[in-house]
DNA sequence: TCCTGAGTATACCGACCGGTGTGGTTACTA
DNA sequence: TAGTAACCACACCGGTCGGTATACTCAGGA
């Protein structure tokens, strides 16, 4: 999952401006040219580097997934006495956290998703793994928590955290997240 | 809302094409010419009829509200005795038809909202309208099904809306729909 | 000492971008 | 009958796109 981490020091410049940039503005709209620019290298180094700007995106989105994992597991997996079903819930935590100081505009990955209508562009395959990855996850803090039906709890909870984050970034309802996050109590509660 | 609809035949066949073109390649990916080429008409009537691809991003946006408007209004306004509480969860089912026939890559006014950051664009207040109308409308529909808290009722519907559309989309899961749809009346009766 | 990897600078490529201008044809309508 | 709105064909604009080529510098290691 995480290959590749030996990137030179212009590498890892570009990766850097490529991630802020393409999260600002949206991929198509960002040009190699300023990335190149931005990251004080030139467009032969870059190309040198990663080959293709389709396997920038790619990269790009790899990173902020493993960043993304780093900080919800911190949140979730802190130490301290918690019963699990209670663990469950910090996911919700870890979002509002994610996007007060992260995600302005959104999920990345989903932004990602629709300008990248090709499946097989590399993008895609990062895309697909993060959200199985945190399915997977969820299922096993669902597994944790000792609900009847984890699979079913899962999903229920991956279908309020994207509609958090959607209905956040659209800036309309301001306790998107809070509200998700009591309906997850309920769903708990009640399994 | 619904002003400027004496289209001429080719602005019609103009709006028809970018609709399908935007949709399923993403705004940013098509140029003004392969809408024009594929509609069967010049660059210059195009020009003409809508002034910029910025405005026919608008028009487009706004065109696929009204279709969605129509159709979810068409599935939850049927006549025929349903109880209010019951009539709320209708939403999901038009909701379902509609990725079915024609939504395979999710909402278009999230994708929009992806590729267009600039908050003054023409198409971003199509997009903020949209998601007020769909709010505002919960309301109502919770209001009539005489829940304690019709507001909280509603944006956790919105909440589940959303994330049942990004999370069917994504193709993961099979039963997001379905499952948001049992959230949703499990919210309902307790409520 | 010599080679390699990482970087610089700059020029270039064909293709496409959104948008405009000119000039002509058709059909309806006052 | 004259005017106008709606189209057509086509040529053109400056700018940007992703990507490549050439030639040079510099530091580190065998």
């Amino acid at each position: 999952m995480t290959e590749g981490l030996t990137l030179t020091p212009a590498a890892e410049r570009v990766l850097e401006v490529a991630g802020r940039l393409f999260y600002d503005n949206g991929i198509h709209a960002v040009g190699v040219e300023s990335i190149a620019s931005e990251a004080g290298v030139t467009k032969k180094t870059l190309y040198d580097r990663f080959g293709s700007k389709d396997v920038l995106i790619g990269q790009y989105l790899r990173r902020r997934d493993e960043r993304w994992r780093e900080h919800l597991l911190s949140v979730v997996e802190q130490r301290g006495r918690i019963t699990p079903a209670r663990r469950v819930l910090l996911v919700f935590d870890a979002l509002e956290e994610w996007i007060a100081t992260e995600n302005p505009r959104g999920c990345a990955f989903l932004n990602a998703q629709a300008e990248l209508p090709d499946a097989s562009h590399p993008g895609r395959e990062v895309i697909r793994e993060q959200k199985q990855w945190l399915l997977e996850y969820l299922r096993t803090l669902a597994r944790e928590a000792g609900v009847r039906n984890p699979r079913k709890l899962a999903t229920s909870l991956l279908v309020l955290l994207e509609g958090a984050t959607v209905t956040a970034s659209l800036g309309i309802v301001p306790g998107a997240i809070g509200n998700a996050k009591d309906v997850a109590k309920q769903l708990i509660e009640t399994s």
